[in-house]
DNA sequence: ATAGGGTTAG
C-alpha cells in the first residue's frame, strides 16, 4: 500500500499516514517498509522525517542489508545533506558494496564533487560493473566535464564493457551540450548498431544532440523515423524552431502533440520569450490555465516571468507574484532569482533587493542576477560590493559573474578595478575570457581614453573579432 | 543503483 502511495505523485503524503498509523497500532513493519519509507521521503524531501525513520532503523536493526542502507544515502543526499551520506556510507560495512557504492558516487556528483565521485569510483569499483560506469559518466556530463564524459565512454569500449541505455542517455547528453556533431554522430551510429535506436530515452536523445548542433532538419527524420510521438524530441525539435526564430513551425509541432507535459509547454514558453514577444507568452500562460492540465512547475514560471521582463512589464509581473503565493508555490533559489530579476528589469530594484535579501539562501544565479540588477540600475559600487560578499560567502563566481561585473565597471568607467578582476577571473578561478568579457573591457578602455590598452587587448583575443567591438571602439 | 526540459548577461 505504502509504495503504491511512494509511487503517484501528489499521493506521497498518503504513504506517511499509513506509516504512521502502522507505528500506532505496532503493526510489525520490516526492512522493505523502511526502505520503501526512505524513497517516500528522498522525493518529498523532508530532512528531518528522513533522520527519523533512521534512528527508528537503528531501533529495529534493520539498518544493515545493503539495499536500506543505499537508501539512507540516497534519502540523504536527495535531502540535501551529503555529509549524513558519506557518515552512513563509511560507518557501515556496506563499504565494499556494489549497490551502496554506486549510490555514495551518484551522491557525490549530487554534491557536484566529481574528484571524490571518480576517487570512489577506481578505489572501491569493480570495473565490470556497468551501473558504476554509467553512474560516473552520467555524473560528469551532468557537472559539465563532457570531455571526461566522452573519454569514459570510450575507455569502457576498450576494456570490452558493454554500453546500455542509460550509458548512451547520458554520452548524448555530453555531446548535446558540447554541440558536437561528430562525436554524436559517432554515438549515433553506436546506437544503431546495437540495436538502440528505438528506446525513447535515446531516440529523444539523438534528436535532442542533432537539434542542439544546429541540423534539425536530420533531427526531425530521426523523430520520424522512430514511428511513435515522443514528448521529449519534440520538446527538443520546439526548442531548436524557436532558436532559428520559426515560431510558427514550433506552434505546429506544440499543437500536433496528442499528450503534453510541462516540458514541452516550457519549450513552447521559453520559445516565445526568446523571441521577445511577451504577448504570446501572456496569451499561452491563459491557455494554460484554462486547461487546467496541472499547477504550473518552477520551469514554466521562470519563462512567464521572463515573458513580463522583457517589456518591463509591472503590473503582469506583480500579478504573477501574487499568482504564486496564492498557489502556495514553494520558491527556490531558481525562482527567487527570476522574481528579483523581473523586478529588476521592470526598474523595481528596491522589490528585487527585498527578494535576495529576505532569501533563506542565495546561490550563485541570484548573485549574478542581483549584480546585474545593481549595474542596470546605476549603482556599480552596490554591484562591486555584492560581488565582494558573493566571495565572502564562498560562492565561486563563473563567467556571468564576470561579464556582469565587468560591465558594472565598465559603466562606471572604473579601469583599475576591471582590470583587478579581469585578471583575477584568469588567474584564481581559471576562466577563460569569451567574447562579451573581451567587448566589456575593450569598451572600458575606450571610453576612459585608454586606447592603447585596448588595442592590446584586442590583439589577444583568439576568436574572430566580434564587430560589435569594432563599432565601439 | 545509473537516463531526457531551463534560468542569470550583452
Amino acid at each position: 500500500m505504502i509504495s503504491a502511495y511512494a509511487n503517484t505523485s501528489s499521493l506521497e503524503l498518503e504513504g506517511v499516514k499509513v506509516f504512521s498509523s502502522m507505528q500506532d497500532t505496532g503493526t510489525p513493519f520490516d526492512e522493505f517498509t523502511l526502505t520503501t519509507m526512505l524513497n517516500l521521503t528522498a522525493k518529498l524531501l523532508v530532512l528531518s522525517y528522513g533522520k527519523q525513520l533512521h534512528s527508528c532503523m537503528v531501533k529495529t536493526a534493520n539498518d544493515s542489508n545493503s539495499f536500506t542502507v543505499s537508501s539512507l544515502i540516497d534519502m540523504y543526499s536527495k535531502c540535501g545533506s551529503f555529509d549524513d551520506a558519506l557518515r552512513v556510507f563509511k560507518g557501515s560495512s556496506g563499504l565494499l558494496d556494489l549497490v551502496c557504492k554506486n549510490t555514495m558516487v551518484a551522491a557525490c556528483y549530487w554534491e557536484g564533487d566529481m574528484d571524490m565521485a571518480s576517487e570512489l569510483f577506481w578505489r572501491f569499483s569493480e570495473l565490470n560493473d556497468t551501473v558504476s560506469w554509467n553512474t560516473l559518466i552520467s555524473g560528469y556530463a551532468q557537472n559539465g566535464c563532457l570531455g571526461k564524459a566522452l573519454e569514459l565512454f570510450v575507455l569502457m569500449g576498450e576494456i570490452g564493457m558493454r554500453w546500455n541505455e542509460h550509458t548512451f542517455t547520458s554520452v548524448l547528453s555530453a555531446c548535446s551540450s558540447l554541440k558536437s556533431q561528430k562525436h554524436g554522430r559517432e554515438v549515433h551510429a553506436w546506437v544503431l548498431k546495437n540495436g538502440l535506436c528505438l528506446n525513447p530515452y535515446i531516440s529523444s536523445g539523438i534528436v535532442d544532440m542533432y537539434c542542439k548542433c544546429d541540423n534539425i532538419e536530420y533531427a526531425e527524420l530521426v523523430n520520424a523515423s522512430t514511428g511513435t510521438e515522443n514528448v521529449f524530441s519534440v520538446s527538443s525539435l520546439i526548442v531548436g524552431h524557436s532558436s532559428r526564430g520559426d515560431m510558427v513551425e514550433a506552434r505546429r509541432l506544440f499543437d500536433s502533440l496528442k499528450e503534453k507535459n510541462s516540458v514541452v509547454w516550457t519549450a513552447l514558453f521559453s520559445g516565445y520569450v526568446r523571441l521577445r514577444n511577451c504577448d504570446a507568452v501572456f496569451e499561452l500562460f491563459l491557455d494554460f490555465n484554462t486547461n487546467k492540465i496541472q499547477v504550473p512547475d518552477a520551469l514554466i514560471l521562470i519563462n512567464v516571468l521572463g515573458g513580463c521582463a522583457i517589456r518591463a512589464a509591472l503590473h503582469p509581473g506583480k500579478q504573477i507574484h501574487r499568482y504564486m503565493v496564492r498557489m502556495g508555490i514553494k520558491l527556490d533559489e531558481r525562482l527567487r532569482s527570476s522574481l528579483a530579476d523581473m523586478y529588476a528589469k521592470c526598474g523595481e530594484i528596491e522589490y528585487a533587493e527585498r527578494i535576495f535579501k529576505r532569501a533563506p539562501c542565495r546561490d550563485r544565479v541570484m548573485y549574478n542576477s542581483m549584480i546585474a540588477g545593481y549595474a542596470r540600475h546605476g549603482y556599480e559600487n552596490k554591484a562591486i560590493r555584492l560581488f565582494e560578499e558573493m566571495l565572502e560567502s564562498s560562492i565561486t563566481p563563473d563567467a556571468i559573474t564576470f561579464i556582469v561585473l565587468l560591465s558594472a565597471c565598465r559603466h562606471a568607467g572604473l579601469v583599475e578595478l576591471g582590470d583587478k578582476y579581469f585578471a583575477s577571473m584568469k588567474q584564481d578561478y581559471g576562466i577563460l575570457p569569451e567574447i562579451d568579457h573581451y567587448s566589456c573591457m575593450v569598451d572600458l578602455y575606450g571610453r576612459t581614453n585608454c586606447l592603447d590598452k585596448a588595442v592590446e587587448l584586442m590583439k589577444e583575443i583568439p576568436v574572430k573579432r566580434d564587430a560589435v567591438i569594432w563599432k565601439r571602439s
